[in-house]
DNA sequence: CAAGATACAGACGCAATGTCTTGAGTTCAA
DNA sequence: TTGAACTCAAGACATTGCGTCTGTATCTTG
């Protein structure tokens, strides 16, 4: 049973983090933002880690600028929406609805939420029609 | 940035996948099914396996009977539901609706799907008045 | 008791992932 | 123009997760 690696890993997603906040940043902002305190040597880390992201496509480069600047090529939806395929993938067999009763049934469903998502709902029985 | 190990991983994944349609099973069936071609080493494999998962509360183990009984500690709903948990603690910082507004945008939500959505909604509704 | 099966503890090996080293390229002030 | 300081790039390294395997103790049955 291979293993499968991780889409996005934690330490990479925690650049995205920054990047979805911030539109833009160079290595060395981002070093700053994620180890206030740490060593130099970082900044090759994040750099390492930005070519990973840029790699899999979820961080663009500018090249023309010195230093670079990088920015988020995926947004955080995207990632939820693939983590969720994942999930329903290994736990259901691809099917989604299992997921969605189980966030439903979770607590902490306020009445507006509930109020937004039968908007949701009838704005694609409306499309679907 | 330390590295979070996995909840349930893959290779135990697919031991709890048997145990919840057989509700019970030995090492020896285990191993037949999920490596029907395999090495008789692998049944060191499962039961490391085992272990592994009865550690985390996931599997009961009947020492009474011999060889020992496996059978499933959580359902599948429960993993479910932590592994949607850890998606939001991860990308919306434990937020769950991010993860419903995306559920409900995804294609494959038939006409079946939004009733029965409804319903649950609206038994909430009933239940908090 | 002997033989065969099962359980258990520990070790192994590979890959994933976060980190670091080194050397080359770039910019800019003196 | 040259040197200092910064940035980029490529690769190596360390730790750990995780699937697998080996060896030995323990149990059951004939």
């Amino acid at each position: 049973m291979a293993r499968t690696p991780q889409d996005v890993t934690d330490a990479e997603l925690s650049i995205l983090q920054v990047l979805w906040e911030s539109q833009t940043a160079t290595v060395r902002e981002l070093t700053e933002r994620l180890y206030p305190e740490g060593t130099t040597s970082l900044n090759a880390t994040v750099q390492k880690l930005l070519e990973r992201l840029e790699a899999k496509k979820c961080v663009k480069r500018n090249r023309k600028t010195w230093p670079h600047q990088f920015s988020a090529a995926v947004a955080r939806e995207v990632l939820i929406a693939r983590q969720l395929q994942t999930t329903a993938d290994k736990l259901c067999q691809g099917e989604i609805h299992p997921l969605l009763t189980s966030l439903v049934k979770a607590r902490g469903l306020t009445t507006e939420d509930r109020k937004s998502l039968r908007g949701l709902l009838d704005e694609l029985d409306r499309e679907k029609k």
